[in-house]
DNA sequence: CGCGTAGTCTTACACCGTAAGTGAGCGTCG
DNA sequence: CGACGCTCACTTACGGTGTAAGACTACGCG
């Protein structure tokens, strides 16, 4: 039973005879990612996605469960392009930063996914992979468990609140209005000076800096407090 | 069960003669954030909404834009809740970390509710209200605009980070499989031991630990971190 | 009284996720 | 070879969604 053989005469023809790739969890997956990137998650629609592969909504299902199962597969597929730093590639707060910084350009590359990731409800593979490797380099380094448990808690905080923030600060800072709770309007360009000083005298810093030196700031504070946590542990 | 006599003048009686409250933005919005706490986001349609406040899902257009308006609305309604300390309430540092806890724990109360603000569209007064504090506390704390800025920064993505984390892992720990883009399930309790002894070692960790704890202890880590670098910069 | 206006309701539309069933093409076995 | 069964894409259908359009009702005011 050769996969490839197997592949080569799953080749089909449609009904008019055309020869057509026969679809594939990978392909629909991938097809969903790509979706997604280019327009939304909203606009992600099973017709639509099937659309894309010239196939109808409902041949989807014999590859994948529903559609919660599609997003919780491409949010899977954007952590397989975290680059995993091997464990001869320097110290261990170097690979953590270069797996953090990796991390942050694989999430930041799909903005339009984050929403799912962040949602929570779908830790897969490759998380999984990713969260070994930071855990076990934290742990080769002389962390505790109980340390480790909580470095991972504070990267993670870190990653994915600025990934966030990444994804979501420029609305503030567009010219159309924010309506909310107690139905007024407000939009960054025309708060009342008065009412949000700082946060007008801060507004140019938000719209031009580059989230990723932020994102690199916070890095440094974090490693350097766990380096502290590390001295002053073996120290005792 | 007579209704407050304040609101008598506004009272009208539907077509059958019975009197109702009439809808308003503000029963609309607290209606869906009941609704949403009580059920969930996906749950949460115009129709059923409507149903809650005995009208029909048309009406409601009549005092919100459409849906992404209650979404905006109620999230910015969950940031209401945030008790913003006031200036005499002690050290800058400890008004960050008791704002960050109020926040985090607003946000835990209405966990179902974190993914519309994760999702970042909606920037509403109680969000800016909140950001000013913030800010202002560390600019009158000595601390530069540009320093601020990061802090805000840094801040922000801790709170949005565990929060993430803690309406999030419980998965990771349930018996239920997670599919995702290697088409495999994995669970945490029949994870392969080879592959993840990492995981497997700190999985009690996961398990049993207050997220709130961690929580303290990144902050902890921020806080100190920014301290710091106030200091450096004096002395500077 | 009659008018304007604000607020609610009914109806309708296009679209959604997906349950159920149909049928075509293939591999396998007698 | 023919027949079976399996895989997989298809069609159809159902109950749900958000919301545009317009009809109706009840109120405040001149």
């Amino acid at each position: 039973m050769t996969q490839a053989t197997a592949a080569q005469t799953n080749r089909r023809t449609d009904r008019y005879g055309r020869i057509r790739e026969p679809l594939t969890r990978e392909r629909i997956l991938d097809a969903a990612l790509r979706f997604a990137d280019e327009h939304s998650l909203q606009a992600l629609s099973m017709r639509k996605l099937a659309a894309k592969l010239n196939a109808e909504a409902m041949s989807l299902y014999n590859h994948i469960d529903n559609k919660d199962d599609i997003l919780a597969g491409i949010a899977d597929l954007v952590f397989t392009e975290v680059d995993i730093p091997s464990a001869e590639s320097g110290d261990w707060d170097q690979r953590l930063r270069n797996v953090s910084d990796s991390a942050r350009e694989a999430l930041s590359l799909h903005a339009n996914v984050v929403p799912i990731i962040l949602s929570g409800s779908n830790r897969g593979p490759a998380y999984l992979h990713l969260m070994e490797s930071v855990v076990g380099t934290m742990r080769e380094a002389g962390f505790t468990a109980d340390m480790a448990h909580h470095g991972w808690h504070t990267l993670v905080a870190h990653v994915l609140g600025y990934v966030l923030q990444e994804t979501a600060t420029p609305i503030l800072l567009s010219a159309n209005p924010v309506r909310a709770a107690g139905s007024r309007s407000v939009a960054l360009a025309d708060l009342p000076n008065g009412d949000f000083p700082h946060i007008v005298e801060i507004a140019p810093l938000l719209a031009e800096c580059e989230i990723a030196d932020e994102f690199e700031f916070g890095l440094d504070v974090i490693l350097s407090g766990l380096a502290a946590k590390l001295v002053s542990a073996n120290g005792d």
